[in-house]
DNA sequence: TTTAGTTTGTGCGACGGCCATACAAAACCC
DNA sequence: GGGTTTTGTATGGCCGTCGCACAAACTAAA
């Protein structure tokens, strides 16, 4: 007790704090944009020339910079640099169990996917411990193609449709697959041999997808709406993922939109998600049970009716977007944000609602008239949360480029 | 363009930023607890004691510690320490313009009230500008105190009823004064001799004085609801106020509650501000206009009335209660806090709704179940909002303590 | 009273980081 | 080809923290 710092105290600065920071900064500067040489970087971060050359000096030999022949600057008198770019020997592996199918990714530090695969899969009535070991064997065969090609593995994240503890990769609760209280990472650690895995909410791990190589890109504040069965959200704000108190913010498909609506699967009543998730959309466009089994998929038999004019599903969707319009000006009223990016199965289907939710938001939203609030349709297909998985551990070694080192080193060990 | 950082990456590290973040932590350190000696900071820290020793030193030197006395420990062996507090000589400037009173408040970094004003005045209709003329006589009262004791002041700000442009101090639409677009910052600053002052709106400032000195100390993650005649709210996210993207977030009063309620001033419809605003209660009570000038305080009239047992009032009272569960508990699934607190008129009308809005929130809040969601009343009366703009100047102090160089040479030289 | 043991605060040298400066290399321009 | 401009590197200086040593101040025990 006498030992703990008051509140949330920044702690204590060092020399390798500054030099830390300074290796991230000149990393993420790199990686921001085109290919750049060390002077240019000096005059953009505020390092001398001289520092900048240390640094990327160093960053080169963790292998997550290269030299890629002469800066493209013809014309100009002096000396050309050497342009610099991130490496693509650095990837990170992502990993997605979702209702009705399992996913990998193997993604570099430049945003090129190196490999993927997608396997339908239902998962609805599964017990966990098979679907992770179908989930394991994607991993493997990611792993495989990463060593053939001599790349390395910065790390491993899972996205998962539910409640997700961030901090300890813990499962607490998903609906939809009739999981609770999954310590998923933990357990697809130790199908891997170990190697150290996260996990995180699918739609948290969208809206990183977008901010990372999606319509949110240079976006920091937005909300991204990823609704599937159920609905949830992820908010970026000050150019992260903002995850609340105890990780279970955005739960947008909660918020009340029709107080003597619907109940919810939650206990309340009028949860947006009644409204507008994949299931509630079909219900009201009278899509039966059958309907659905026979498409496999409700997002494209809704899209391929609404296509051919069904006023009925044209009728549903449209008053979904009306629901989530009302949704979204109660969280653009609570965050301010620049943009609402509009993924999962609204992505489709946002032909017959973005109109709705625009609407909705110009009246609804307090600071319509200062600010407005783009309304973006994601341009992933089911592809956002594991793309945003990658992305996870993409944007760490950003950040804290120096951990790379460790990193590499625990997987060399492993491989060794 | 070609020199702008990508996102919102950080900005290069120094020695200096070392130094700076270190003395903020030393500072911080001992401000948030019992006074301490050198060698238990460090031990806290992490620092070394001769580290700890410079920056305590150089602290002193700017009048934000002193040393006092002996650390009470009787009875260990060993020489004792000398223990160290927070100055009590630094102090902030608190200004609030409400729609019937100014404030103002001098507060020092160790959260005691030095002085203290409030004078009741109507400025629903008054123009800016004499409004501003008496406000800022009531700090040149305050600067006289400070100079009188010795005081050191280290800024200025003011709390505004309405929505506030906080970097650059512009109030830009106060519904409830009938102001818009005021740069009442420069106004303010300009009326004092030119000395800085800082903005923005009482509820933010009420959120940062519940966290500085009220019932959310030591709570990183809340939201403070402030209902006067409109209904506002400010958010504490890890730690610090969030603002949004263009700082109009926390809008709780325009979330809608009611799809088919009553009209808004803000062109919607069925907002929470039409159930739970002062007025809104008042006029669901049949208290009438006659009434209201005779008590000249809406909500004591109120309080008076609900406590001999007035059912038409008790009922309103439960109404909004309902109402702000409901708002709330939208918020709080998007948010995810640890605690809510009610404030502004919400703090006396307390006992009649605070059981429905902890009913509300435990149906609605979709994590309720794993992290219970407080419900705190705010002991502050009507000074929530200028012990706020207090605050906000003493909070950066210890954010930032090398800066009070600065101020405190700008003060002097307008003194002399 | 003396002695040993413990804790505090400060002084000194070392290390590691960035900055300023100087300098060679590699272009462009005339 | 010489002058100019820009790039990348090497060197010495400055600054801040760390590790260590040491005097001061107190407790506990002989």
């Amino acid at each position: 007790m006498s030992f703990e710092r008051a509140g949330n105290a920044p702690s204590r600065s060092d020399q390798t704090t500054v030099r830390r920071a300074n290796l991230g900064v000149v990393l993420q500067q790199i990686a921001g944009g085109e290919p750049r040489s060390r002077a240019r970087v000096a005059a953009e971060t505020g390092l001398t020339r001289g520092t900048v050359s240390s640094l990327v000096g160093e960053l080169i030999e963790l292998d997550l910079l290269r030299e890629t022949g002469e800066d493209q600057r013809s014309g100009r008198a002096g000396r050309p640099g050497l342009a610099l770019e991130v490496s693509d020997r650095v990837v990170a592996v992502g990993l997605e169990v979702n209702v009705d199918y399992l996913a990998v990714c193997v993604e570099d530090l430049a945003g090129n996917v190196r490999y993927q695969k997608h396997v339908h899969a239902d998962n609805r009535r599964s017990a966990f411990g098979p679907v992770l070991n179908r989930l394991a064997r994607l991993a493997r065969g990611a792993e495989k193609v990463i060593a053939a090609e001599g790349l390395i593995s910065a790390g491993i994240a899972v996205a998962l449709p539910g409640l997700v503890a961030a901090e300890s990769g813990r499962l607490l609760r998903a609906p939809n697959l009739g999981w609770s209280d999954i310590p998923v990472a933990d357990e697809v650690s130790s199908r891997l041999g170990g190697v150290p895995v996260r996990a995180d909410n699918e739609a948290n791990l969208a809206a990183l997808a977008e901010h990372w190589q999606g319509v949110a890109r240079g976006l920091d504040n937005f909300i991204c709406v990823f609704a599937e069965v159920g609905v949830g959200a992820g908010i970026f704000i000050g150019g992260d993922l903002f995850r609340g108190s105890h990780g279970f913010g955005a739960e947008l498909g909660h918020i009340t939109v029709a107080p003597g609506g619907l109940p919810c699967q939650c206990g309340a009543v009028g949860c947006l998600e009644t409204i507008v998730g994949q299931e509630a959309i079909a219900r009201r466009a009278g899509i039966c049970e059958d309907d659905k089994r026979r498409a496999r998929n409700v997002t494209r038999e809704l899209v391929r009716r609404a296509e051919q004019g069904d006023e009925a599903v044209i009728a549903s969707v449209a008053e979904a977007g009306h629901a989530l319009g009302i949704g979204l000006a109660s969280a653009v009223n609570l965050f301010d944000v620049d943009a609402v990016v509009l993924g999962g199965c609204l992505g489709p289907l946002a032909p017959w609602l973005v109109a709705d939710v625009r609407e909705a938001l110009g009246v609804r939203v307090l600071s319509a008239g200062w600010s407005g609030c783009e309304v973006l349709v994601s341009e992933f297909g089911e592809g956002a949360a594991v793309r945003g998985a990658a992305a996870l551990t993409l944007r760490s070694v950003l950040a804290e480029p120096w951990l790379v080192a460790e990193r590499s080193i625990s997987v060399r060990e492993r491989v060794s």
